[in-house]
DNA sequence: TGTACATCAGTGAACGCGCGTTCACTGATGTAC
DNA sequence: TGTACATCAGTGAACGCGCGTTCACTGATGTAC
C-alpha cells in the first residue's frame, strides 16, 4: 500500500546519514567519542548498529568527518570576519558575537569541538585555510602590524584573548554561569580587547594625564 | 643471598604505590584515563596488571585518588595566596606565578587536571574548601567588594581571568607557544588584571580626565 | 635467638563483557530497454 | 507500460579483541612468644 510510504519514509539514505551525524554529534558532545558507542548512536537513530557502516567506513572516520565539517564551518566564518575592511575592534566584536551565537544556538557543536580539538586537530592543516586558531593568530598579527593592538606576541595574544572568551563558555557548559552567553557579549568583547591592549576600548578611551607626585 | 636484597628492593609496598601513582599520572595525562589501560600502567611500573589491585580498589578509584591529591594541593595553594593581607594585584601576580611554576615543573599534573576536570570535578565539594575554582571566585568577589576590581560578576570575572591564563598553557601543551610558560608570567598577569578591570595596572595606572568634546 | 603464624605484595591464569566490525542476506528503489 | 537487473540501505548473527577485574597461589617480611 502506498500509504505506508507517506507516513513512514523508509530507506532514505541521505536522511539517515543526516540523522546519524546529528545523533552522533549529540552523543559525542555529551559522553565523548570513546564514551558513546556505535550501539548508542544507532539506537538513537533508530537503525541497527551495522547500518552505520553503510554511511561511514569506521567510527573514527565518522567522528573525524563530523569534526571537520563543523570546525571547517567555524574557520570559514572566522576568516570571513577577519577579511572585513573594518577596524580590529569591530572584528573582535563580530567574532565574539559569532562565538556566542554558536554556543547559544548549537551547544552540542561547541562542546564537541571543545572536547575533541586535541584529538582531531592534528588532522587539520596548520595553514590558515580551514584552521580556526591559525586564522585568529593571523588576525592578531595583522592588527599588531597596523598598530591597533599593543600585545606583540601574536600566539600569546591569540591564546589569551581566546581563553578569556572560551573559558566563560566552558563555565556555562558546566552550570557555573546562568543565562545565554550572548548576554555577556559586551563584557567578553571588552575583556578580549583589554587583554590585547587594544586602545580606545569602551568607556576607558579617555585621554590621560600624568599622575600627580 | 642477602646481596639480591641490596641491588633490587622487591616488594616494597609504599614504593610501588608511589610508582603506580607516578606512571598512572603520566599515562593518564598523555592518553587520557580511558586511553591508558591497566596493563599500560602496570607495565610501566614493572609489575603484573593484577598487582595494581593490591593498592587501588579499581581503575576509577585510582584516577579519582590521583586527581583529588593534585587538585587538592592546588586548591590549598590558591587559598593560601588568597588569604594573604596584600592588595589584589599582588595576589594575582602570585597566582600566575604559582600557575606557571606548576605548569613548567609538572606538566603532567597540569595536563591531567585540565583534561579530567570535567570528569572528576563533580566529586569535589562545591564549597571553597578543596575547590580551586570556587576559591578563585571568592577571591574575585572579595576584590570587587573592596573596590580593587571593577568587573562585578564574580563568576564571569573568574572565568575570563582564568581563561586568559590557562589557554596559553594549553597552547604550550600543544606546541603553539615556545619556551617556559614562566617567561610570559608578566604578560599573563597584566592580561588577567586587564580583564578584571583592576585599576593601577602597569603603565596604565594614570588618573584620567574627561574626553574633550 | 629460634620457631609459628599472620600479613603483605606479588604472580599467572582465567573470567565475562562490551566494543567495533564483518558478513551473508533481503527487499525496496532506480535504471535500461 | 512491463520486465530484468543493479544498486542501495537496511537486518541479524557472529567474530575477535582488549578491557577491567577476580582468584587461588606463593614466598618474603613482620610479629609474638
Amino acid at each position: 500500500m502506498s500509504l505506508a510510504l507517506s507516513n513512514k519514509r523508509v530507506r532514505d539514505g541521505a536522511r539517515t546519514r543526516l540523522a546519524i551525524e546529528r545523533e552522533a554529534l549529540r552523543l559525542f558532545a555529551a559522553k565523548g567519542v570513546d564514551g558513546a558507542s556505535i550501539k548508542d548512536i544507532s539506537a538513537a537513530v533508530g537503525v541497527v548498529d551495522a547500518a552505520l557502516y553503510r554511511h561511514f567506513a569506521s567510527k573514527e572516520e565518522m567522528a573525524q568527518a563530523i569534526f571537520a565539517q563543523h570546525y571547517g564551518a567555524l574557520a570559514q566564518a572566522i576568516r570571513e570576519i577577519a577579511g572585513r575592511p573594518v577596524p580590529f575592534r569591530d572584528k573582535a566584536r563580530a567574532l565574539v558575537a559569532l562565538f556566542c551565537r554558536l554556543f547559544d544556538e548549537e551547544p552540542d557543536v561547541f562542546a564537541f569541538l571543545l572536547l575533541n580539538q586535541h584529538a582531531h586537530l592534528r588532522f587539520v592543516p596548520k595553514e590558515a585555510e580551514g584552521n580556526a586558531v591559525e586564522a585568529l593568530r593571523g588576525l592578531m598579527r595583522e592588527a599588531y602590524r597596523r598598530g591597533e593592538i599593543t600585545e606583540s606576541d601574536a600566539d600569546l595574544a591569540a591564546a589569551m584573548a581566546l581563553g578569556a572568551v572560551v573559558q566563560p563558555a566552558v563555565f556555562k557548559l558546566y552550570g557555573r554561569l546562568k543565562g545565554p552567553l550572548g548576554a555577556h557579549a559586551e563584557a567578553l568583547t571588552r575583556a578580549a580587547l583589554a587583554v590585547l591592549r587594544c586602545g580606545g576600548v569602551e568607556e576607558d578611551n579617555r585621554p590621560r594625564v600624568r599622575a600627580p607626585a
